[in-house]
DNA sequence: CGAATTGGATAATGAACATTATCGAAATAA
DNA sequence: TTATTTCGATAATGTTCATTATCCAATTCG
């Protein structure tokens, strides 16, 4: 009998799949099934949102049981955990690259909203996904802390960006860099709020300006110190 | 025989209780019903959130059966949607009362935003619960312009409070008063957010120095118009 | 007063869905 | 090879809930 082991690769999936080349070690291949119940899990979560998202959708659109989602998750709720890490790890470098990549604080500003915007345009039922989740995270003690623990995850990388900033231009900030952070993490989210709800009412580059504003009323050129800036 | 019938609308028709003092009319009744129920959705939705709910909770609390529920709202959504449009109004009267007492315009924005601060402590359920809403109802056409419309009244509010203060203080811009009120919105929900999930991160005086900061950004003295503004 | 209307109660309906118990087969280990 | 582990499939289980069909009684109208 032939031995037709190439699995029909249906699914061309693209992302994060695998390729079923040859055989895999356990270990392969559970982790192949993981990412794969992933990657469907947010296309379906994104699609359907967090409640409307079922399990049985996710664990099919994957080509797998609800058994193996069970088999790899702790339910629906650790699935989606696994999934939010995920992806934000990926859009705090998206941004994280875009601020760096400037050269003076206001392009910073300016370059880390247009990439935020992008990204709200791009990918509106991700953060959509999120707030959702947030909302739901929020109310139960025991996903709080997690919930909160993704979103500390954001500030802190913003809080060093500001930190950078700060000393790159050797400057002084009229509020603490974490502070700072938080408010425009704040800004940020609002702003895709709005956004979400009705894009008309939010200019592409309304969050750029008032960035600008708030970093120029918040930072003043450090008084003499030891690093040369000179005037 | 006495002719009970002149019930001369004692009710002063009060927020939500209408005591069933003597017979009521067949309108005052279903009114009075309809507030009860309102009055207990607000307490099972904030309780609960709005997946969590259930109709049947909300009536049994309000003293009725579902079928009365039914017979005031073409659902759990449309009692949502009433719910909800009340308690913004209400809401937003309560900041621009705040913001209207004070004198400078430093000191309307931080006003503003203390009491902002002080709603999040007081009725944490009620705005977690607007923002499980929005992520529901954005996600469906045809709840979206409706959730859409209850956040642009809010909007109103604030460019009205802000045209105030140009008026008044005879300010210019450096940003139409619309797109400082979306910012200053997308502050304020992005605050709430963050000290819902965090209480611990975010400080209670941080949005007011924030909007300060904006606000010394974004405005400055006008430049001599027909309004006395002597220098 | 009698007829028509309607607010609200009661009790289905019927579907959706997260989770789990169980089992087969493949892969590792012996 | 045989034995053992374990990944994943299959198929319940059991609950929860929004919504509606039906009906009663009180109110309004003629």
């Amino acid at each position: 009998m032939a031995d037709e082991r190439d699995d029909l690769d249906v699914s061309g999936d693209g992302a994060p799949a695998a390729v079923a080349g040859s055989r895999m070690t356990r270990e392969q291949s559970r982790a192949n099934t993981r990412d794969r119940l992933l990657a469907a899990a947010r296309s379906v979560f994104a699609r359907s949102g967090f409640h409307g998202a079922s399990v049985e959708e996710i664990a099919s659109e994957a080509g797998f049981s609800t058994g193996a989602l069970y088999s790899n998750f702790d339910g629906k709720e650790d699935l989606f955990l696994a999934l939010m890490e995920r992806e934000i790890d990926e859009h705090a470098r998206e941004i994280a690259d875009a601020v760096r990549a400037r050269a003076s604080i206001a392009e910073r500003a300016t370059g880390g909203a247009r990439r935020w915007m992008t990204m709200i345009d791009r990918e509106p039922e991700l953060l959509l996904l999120f707030m959702e989740f947030w909302a739901y995270g929020v109310r139960d003690p025991d996903v709080r802390p997690k919930v909160a623990e993704r979103f500390a995850q954001m500030r802190q990388v913003l809080t060093g960006l500001i930190a950078d900033g700060v000393r790159e231009f050797d400057l002084e900030l009229a509020l603490p860099a974490e502070q700072l952070a938080v408010a425009i993490d704040a800004l940020a989210d609002g702003i895709a709020r709005q956004k979400l709800a009705d894009p008309d009412a939010v200019p592409d580059d309304l969050m750029g300006r008032v960035l600008s504003l708030l970093f120029a009323a918040a930072t003043r050129p450090a008084p003499r110190t030891g690093t040369r800036s000179a005037p």
